[in-house]
DNA sequence: ATTTGTCTACTTGTCAGACAAGTTTCTCCG
DNA sequence: CGGAGAAACTTGTCTGACAAGTAGACAAAT
């Protein structure tokens, strides 16, 4: 087999990282305002008892992060708009309640690019698809974790939506989300049928794309994220906004 | 007051700045393989001639980026799935039809944003929406550059969907694209009544918002990219039908 | 022969101190 | 009052050192 991942013990941290959340926190939560300067390195590396090295790394970090420039002479600077230049999801935001909005914004970007993909999709595209969808079916028969070859088919589709930036946006969301996925291959969830269930949305997203009929594959791709997320025990706090929202027109 | 931005001179990169840029190039670039080990510390300062130091905030920006993980005793390794962790846009992608693909998925994120708004918005949020669309009107008025403000107004109204993963983004994708709005706003843009149509838009999206309506309120904010791109000679790779379909579905 | 324990060389993590280069601030002279 | 220049900071880089952790070899025990 292979060697899997995972440190099951988390190693200890290393000061650097854990410096550098502290100040990204800082920055994040507005304690640290756009345009001010960070105190400096000294100063830093005297608060948190850490040698300068430290604090260097840590700022360098953020520095990669967009979050600071710093000019030789004059002193690190939080940037006048925080969050540009990169996007990542993990740090510096509460977890919890995260794991909806994860979804919420996968169910926007997902069903946006099933739409394109009945449109646009090219015979290879939808070959990998029908792959990555045959070995889940394979998995779900045996029994095993097909949750990589989930994440391969919902990448399939977002390639095939002919935008690469689609095709990476949503590769980046499903890497960050796949832990969360485990519970429907787990034994349990196979057994319970969870997996069974997954795959018949599977297939309707799929063959709506081969069918090339755009609102259908979106309409099946947004069941089955919703559908997922209730597997998982997860609100996602759109139902009323994306569906159906002209149920709640009348009010108001 | 603010005494803006100077930095059209290229500073004087960092050393650390030139050493990562070189080893993430050659890690994109497959030059170290997935799961390899990169040279040793030592062994890269040598090589770069520089030294430790440099080589260790280098190697610490790779790491922020995800690009490699660092074992204690045993070395630094090409991560398994590079690119999984953060999501960039300016790497490894030529500057040409990139544009439109940037739109596509500004139209629909900011489209899904602007519905969310007009069901979610505080009263705060919308005061902070009007903000920026009176910032934008003086501009307009006195035929100066409200490109900042478009940018805020963009993201006011990402804010106020409720999500902050969705402010984020359109923070994120806004600022990768903020150069390409400049031709709105130049001198010559205002004079050929641009920026007043893009006000105009503006304001159609800020009422729709302001009166819940959902369904306008997409549309609106698809209207004003649609135009948007159409103001830069860009083409939206985006049949008519398909930014706002998964909304209106079933009505007749 | 296989397993176990130990040892050693190597690598990264952290520290301390130093100097160079650039910026800011204040002083002092005109 | 204004400007030149010195002084005080601050970041960028270098050097050397030690601690902590790893991997491979080697020896001992079963």
């Amino acid at each position: 087999m292979t060697l899997s991942r995972l440190p099951r013990i988390p190693r200890p941290q290393r000061l650097s990282e854990e410096v550098g959340a502290v100040l990204g926190e800082r920055i994040w939560s507005g304690a640290f305002a756009p345009g001010e300067r960070l105190p400096t390195e000294a100063r830093l590396s005297e608060e948190f008892a850490v040698s300068r090295a430290v604090v260097r790394e840590a700022i360098a970090r953020l520095k990669a992060d967009g979050l600071v420039e710093s000019r030789q002479g004059a002193g690190a600077f939080v940037v006048r708009r925080p969050g540009a230049g990169v996007f990542r999801m993990e740090r510096s935001m509460g977890g919890a309640g995260v794991t909806g909005e994860i979804f919420e914004l996968r169910l926007i970007i997902e069903v946006a690019a099933a739409e394109r993909a009945a449109l646009r999709h090219t015979p290879v595209q939808l070959k990998a698809m029908a792959a990555a969808l045959a070995r889940m079916e394979e998995a779900v028969a045996c029994g095993e974790d097909g949750a990589s070859f989930d994440d391969d088919f919902h990448c399939a589709i977002a390639e095939a939506s002919g935008n690469p930036l689609i095709g990476r946006f949503v590769a980046f969301v499903s890497q960050e989300f796949s832990a969360s996925r485990a519970p429907t291959w787990s034994a349990d969830g196979v057994f319970r049928g969870l997996a069974r269930a997954a795959q018949d949305e599977h297939r309707a997203v799929f063959e709506a794309i081969a069918s090339g009929d755009a609102e259908a594959a979106g309409q099946a791709a947004h069941q089955h994220l919703i559908n997922a997320a209730g597997r998982l025990g997860v609100a996602v706090p759109t139902p009323p906004a994306t569906g159906v929202q002209h149920v709640d027109k009348g009010m108001a």
